[in-house]
RNA sequence: GCGCUCGUAGCUCAUUUGGAUAGAGUAUCGGCCUCCGAAGCCGAGGGUGGUGGGUUCGAAUCCCGCCGAGCGCACCA
């Protein structure tokens, strides 16, 4: 797990500074223990930084804003952090700006911190399992897929950049009866190639794909050409399937640690173990020849049935098997990514972990959910079906837009923001991906310090030490503010398990690169100067190239 | 009918968890390459934040009503 110091940012070291001159100015305030927060303010006048607690303290302390405010900036110690001092303003605003040596101590930072700038050791390497994707093998990955896997995968290496010990798991449900309508169309498909009269089977697949497996389910069954053998045609299609899903998540260059078998669960008796400890726990109760468990003592809207009276199981009961299961692998944290569809059963698998009282957390498991995907294709919408064969296949995406342009797309909103994904627009003008807007902006950074490299620069690593007070310009001083941003970003990005704050944090500091380039020169005969110039978008490039790892997108020297 | 998620510029979306004059992209219009990559930059227009209340110094953000959208509401998974 590679560490690093922690970065402290000019905002915490802000925050402290006026933490205590609140201590001092307001000593008998120290018991309610107020904390200082530090903003920062959308409109540039407004300084670099602004406190607002003089006006969250007035009520509290019977005084003014103004007052108050006046009190703190008067029992400000003095620090290099800050120009000047901190005006008062509006209702008791305090606005804050830095000086040039705070502005500049990010580049420092930002080098010997190197690839692992933004890095914290907040998880304290503690273990957390992030479940995603978690589609069934019953068809190819498509769209929404492809969705879940880019938040899933980003949403893990994010919580590996705070410090968490990330486990990625896929569940595969095996044992259920889509399996079984898979291996029917499947047969269908066999007798209808072998001549065989036969209806096909009601909610059945009808995907291209299904007649692709009995293709091959031939080519090595030749002995079986209808089909007969329903085992082995079930088999087959699982592996088939599954293995074209590795290499759809190969192609956008997402892993698993682990691949959990929801078979694996009857074969281990885990459902029967589950059952027979919320029966010992009175949590359950018999009615109309079925098991049902109480849901409702745990906020569900109505209790629900867990063993029909076929005797079999309802789908929910092998998921609160499955994350006891994780439970007692030690995974006190766990997140599922799931499409919105899915939201319906949050509420009763909590439930059912709650009535286990085996002491998991009342919120076990943490859920992201994203909302589904609106394919357009000709103008029109793609109604997506796995049953009726209709849908746009993952794999194609990458094929035709790319990986990183494809993961960037499903990234770059809020997950539980529905979008739309217009498939010619993709195809046809794919260079209008945002993502190309950040990898630019690496890229011509590298081939500026290439130009300087031809002109006899020598080695990039020279620009680590150089002295950074030329830096005066308005474009290098907000440059410098994003690229300290860049730690806090991660890590609220990591909080609120949103990878877009990540993607909507690069377009901005990509702009702030291409609005610097357009005003200044960097190869400069003045030689201070341009050092001091090279060094920032060297740092630069490295926050880019940090931010786009992060969201599992190259960060290329030439495109 | 009940539940969950949501409603921000013509369109696609942000808004750092309650802060000061709500911002980007795209589209439209107008500028910028004899000079480090024009996949870029600069500017203009475009908004009663669905709507009506409430909470408070202060609300797109929190609470309630209404309107609208998507999804879910089986002894299906």
């Amino acid at each position: 797990m590679p560490t690093s110091p922690v970065f402290l940012d000019n905002k915490s070291a802000i925050a402290a500074l006026f933490q205590q001159a609140l201590a001092t100015a307001f000593p008998a305030l120290m018991a309610s223990d107020f904390k200082i927060e530090v903003e920062k303010p959308k409109n540039p006048d407004h300084g670099h930084f602004a406190v607002n607690s003089a006006l969250q303290l007035a009520k509290k302390l019977g005084k003014k804003p103004c007052e108050i405010a006046d009190a703190l900036v008067t029992a400000l110690a003095p620090s290099d952090l800050l120009l000047g001092t901190p005006e008062i303003a509006g209702p008791g605003f305090i606005n804050i700006r830095l000086s040039l040596s705070a502005e500049t101590r990010v580049i420092k930072s930002v080098f010997e911190n190197a690839d692992n700038f933004g890095r914290t050791n907040q998880g304290n390497n503690q273990k957390v399992l992030v479940e995603f994707v978690s589609a069934n093998p019953t068809g190819p990955l498509h769209v929404g897929h492809g969705r879940a896997a880019a938040i899933g995968d980003t949403l893990s290496r994010l919580l590996d950049w705070q410090g968490w010990d990330v486990s990625r798991e896929f569940y595969y449900n095996d044992a259920g009866a889509q399996i079984n309508n898979l291996a029917l169309s499947v047969q269908a498909r066999l007798r209808e190639k072998a001549g065989v009269e036969s209806a096909f089977p009601d909610g059945g697949y009808h995907g291209d794909y299904i007649r692709e497996i009995a293709d091959r389910y031939v080519e090595k069954f030749a002995h079986d050409k209808a089909g007969g053998e329903l085992d082995a045609v079930r088999a087959f299609a699982v592996d088939y399937l599954r293995n074209e899903q590795d290499l759809d998540l190969k192609a956008f260059d997402v892993s698993f640690d682990r691949y959990y078998l929801e078979s694996s669960l009857y074969s281990e008796n885990l459902v029967d173990k589950t059952v027979a400890h919320l029966i010992a726990n009175g949590k359950t109760y018999e009615q109309d020849g079925a098991l049902w468990l109480k849901t409702t003592d745990y906020g569900d809207d109505k209790d629900r049935v867990m063993r029909k009276s076929d005797g079999s199981f309802t789908y929910f009961v092998p998921d609160v098997a499955y994350h006891v299961n994780k439970w007692q692998r030690g995974f006190a944290r766990a997140i599922v990514e799931l499409g919105a569809d899915h939201h319906g059963s949050l509420a009763r698998v909590r439930a059912g972990l709650q009535a286990m009282q085996i002491g998991i957390a009342a919120g076990y498991p943490d859920y992201v959910l994203h909302q589904m995907i609106t394919v357009m294709r000709g103008g029109e919408e793609v109604k997506i079906s796995k049953r009726a064969g209709d849908y746009v296949t993952l794999r194609d995406l990458i094929d035709e837009v790319g990986r990183d342009a494809t993961r960037y797309f499903f990234i770059m909103r809020k997950s539980d923001s529905q979008l739309t994904f217009d498939i010619d627009l993709a195809r046809s003008k794919s260079e209008e991906n945002p993502v190309y807007y950040v990898q630019y902006a690496h890229a011509r950074i590298c081939s500026v310090l290439a130009q300087w490299q031809t002109q006899g620069g020598g080695d990039t690593s020279t620009l680590k030490a150089v002295d950074h007070s030329p830096l005066t310009s308005k474009y290098e001083s907000d440059l410098m503010r994003a690229l300290a941003d860049f730690p806090e970003t991660l890590k609220h990005a990591a909080t609120e398990l949103a990878p877009h704050i990540v993607a909507v944090y690069l377009a901005d500091l990509a702009a702030k690169l291409h609005t610097y380039y357009n005003a200044e020169r960097f190869l400069l005969d003045d030689e201070k100067l341009k050092l001091a110039r090279l060094s920032l978008i060297l740092a630069t490039a490295q926050v880019l190239k940090n931010g786009l790892t992060v969201l599992g997108v190259s960060a290329p020297e030439k495109m």
